[in-house]
This record gives C-alpha cells, structure tokens and sequence, in this order.
DNA sequence: TTAATGAAGCTACGCTCCGTATCGTAGCAT
DNA sequence: ATGCTACGATACGGAGCGTAGCTTCATTAA
C-alpha cells in the first residue's frame, strides 16, 4: 500500500502539478479495465498512485466527472467515417468498427458510463456533449453527403435517421439482448437501409 | 422516525410474513416513484415501514432484487399490442403507447434499473428475462403474423427486426439525445419500415 | 394447555467510501 | 530571501452495506 510514498521520500518526494493530471488520468484509465467501473474510487486511486484525496477532490468534483475525463483523454476522437466507393458504405464500415470496439474494454466502459449517468445529471450532459454530441456531428455530416449523392432519401430528418441505425448498437450493449457481431451490424443496416416493410412495387 | 412501531406496541405489534412481502414491496415502489433508485436503499424502506433490516435482508440478497420485484409486481404485463387494420399498424400504436410510458415515471424506473444492471450481473438477468423477453416474445408473434400476412419481408431475422424498431427507443431513454415524441415514433417507425435508402425503381 | 419452532425485532458491529476541514511544508517565482 | 500556491497527511462525521447475537412473539403440534 502506497509503495510510491515510501520509495519516494528522498528524491521525488512531490509531484507537479501537471503531472499529478497525467498520473491520475492514465491510472484511473488502467483501473477501469483491469477491475470496472465500480472497483474504481477516489480513495482507491489515491492509494494507488500515493496522491492525496485532496489533490484530486481539487480536480473533479466527484468520482463520475474523474473517470469521464481519464475516459475522453485516452479515447481520443473515436471511430472515423473511411473512405469508401459510397457513402453508405462508409458508414457501414464505421458502425461495423464501432461494433468491433463495442465488444472490447471500450464497450464495458460505455456501459458503465452510461449505466452510472442515469444516476448523475452532471455525467449524462458531459456524456451527451463529449462523447455523443461530436459523434452524431460526424455522422450527420457524412449522412448529408449521402442524401446529396442521392443514396439516402432527402426526406429524413437526421436525428431520426441516426437514432434509425444506431440506436439498436447501444441497445444491445446495455442490454445484451443478441451479439454485436460483424454479421448483426450487416443484418441490421441494411433492414434499417432498405426497410422491413413488404416492397408495394 | 418509526411512528409505526410506536402506534402498534398494543395492536399488530407485528406483521405476518406475508403482509411484510407487501408493505415492503409497496412501499419501494412509492419511494421509487417519489425519490428515485439512489435515494431507495434498504436501511431508508427499514425505517419507514418499521420493518427490520434483517426481515428484508432475509427475503432478497440487495436492494436490485427487492426493487425489481417491486418493479414487475406494480406494472404487470406491461402494454399489448391493440388490434388494428394491419400488423404493421398494431406495433406503430404500440409503440406509441409505449413511447409515452417512457416518458413518464415508468421511463424513469426503467432508466433506473437498466442503469443499475450495468453493474449487477444479477440485476441485469432479471431484467432481461423478466421485463424484455416476454415483451420481445409478444412483439416477436406480431412481426410473425405480420409477415404471413405479407406487410412484413420474410427475410428478416425477428430479433434484428425488434432492435431495429424498438433500439432506438431504449437509446434515447438512456442518452436523452432527443423527445420521445409521438411525431418521433412516427418519423423513425416509418422509417425504418421504408427504409433510409433511395429506392432504385 | 403447553411446549417447540420458526420468524421478526432490536441492537450493535466492522467495513468501505464519501466529501470536507485543517495544518504543515515543498516547490516555484520574483 | 521570501511568499504564494498547491500538495501531502491526517482526521472526522456521515451514509449505507451486510452480518451476527440475542430476545420476543405467533403458530402449531403434542
């Protein structure tokens, strides 16, 4: 138990502040994989890294907005839409990644964010507009460019259409309902693209 | 704190086994509604029913379970799926029935517990064999009729079809990135029946 | 009627974690 | 050299958990 304190009451002996941010981001980061969400608490962290409750209650205001942070920093701008011969396929390939990294230590992660923001007001806006918000952006805009090229239909609200194709891959992680394999995601899009309903033609 | 006790010294002093089932699982299920998941625990429904501690303790191993119980005993079946002129049609009034049950405090009770599941394996089983299978195996039948009728593509997997139409639904329930209106079911429902492609006629 | 038994109540405990307050002091800038 | 800021240490009160030991009552069976 807190090994740092003792190894470094010669040369170290206190850290900047600056690394006192990298420290505990990139702990917290570690401990959410290694034990979930719940195993994580400040007062474990600071034994862990020998900083003091108080440094990091100076920081984040609680648990919930700590862990957000150590989450967003080591993410980084998430799944990118690639290039493909259309759009549609390129937003195919971009959930079929999105999926991939659903079934990893990145879906347990959004699974306890999101399990824990239904409790905390504070979390689920920054969950909204950090990690969603810019996502939904990104998707919107690649969206438009398909209605433009005449592959999706102009009439679709995007919202709507967003919530349409992706809605079911959070679905399925909180619930578990069915697996979020490479075959779902190809079943799904394109039901959701060409629709369940009979072809009146 | 503890009128109860009081009052009752002379008259029922104590409750039978069975009254105790139900005055504890009504009374989580008002806390609920009034106060929310966080603010139910087992030492708060304890004080005011009068209740032991270790009465509830003896009857279920945490507060998920006890709250679950109380969860599926007030809300029943849950909400049918009315006949109408098609199936197609039958599900979009459903959903819209349902859609407007999120909205209020049964949505809240839902966000509550599918939250808490994120981090009770137990809690998360219960949830998924006790309030979404049935309901799925409902919905399922309904898709089923709806293909032999013809309304419906007969290609589709039901449950690929299921988290298509209703994913979306539990999305914005958990994220709040947007109304649960009924313009929104109609918009996404007939959306995904229709699909988001441009059709090639 | 009386004893046995099962279950409730009561109390208290040890534990973990929360979030806050206080205080001495190390590191940095001027 | 001197101050300011932020860190570390420590301690505290509080909530809630889950468990244990014991007493008390209601029911049932002898």
């Amino acid at each position: 138990m807190s090994k740092r304190v003792e190894k470094d009451r010669r040369s170290v002996k206190r850290l900047r502040p600056r690394q006192i941010e990298a420290v505990i981001i990139s702990t917290v980061f570690d401990e959410l994989l290694e034990k979930g969400f719940r195993a994580v608490t400040i007062e474990s962290i600071s034994a862990k890294t020998g900083i003091a409750k108080t440094s990091i209650y100076r920081r984040w205001p609680n648990k919930a907005a700590m862990v957000m942070e150590a989450f967003l920093f080591r993410i980084g701008p998430g799944i990118e839409f690639p290039s493909k011969s259309s759009y549609v396929e390129s937003i195919r390939f971009q959930m079929l990644a999105l999926a991939k990294a659903f079934r990893g230590p990145f879906g347990s992660m959004i699974k306890a964010l999101l399990g824990e923001a239904q409790f905390d007001l504070e979390l689920a806006e920054a969950f909204r507009t950090r990690w969603i918000g810019p996502r939904r952006e990104a998707a919107k805009e690649v969206i438009q460019s398909a209605i433009r090229n005449k592959e999706i239909r102009p009439d679709v609200d995007l919202d709507q259409a967003l919530d349409a194709l992706y809605g079911w891959l959070y679905y399925r992680l909180m619930i578990g309902s069915g697996p979020l394999s490479d075959a779902c995601v190809r079943g799904i899009f394109s039901a959701v693209l060409d629709g369940l309903r009979v072809r009146q033609d």
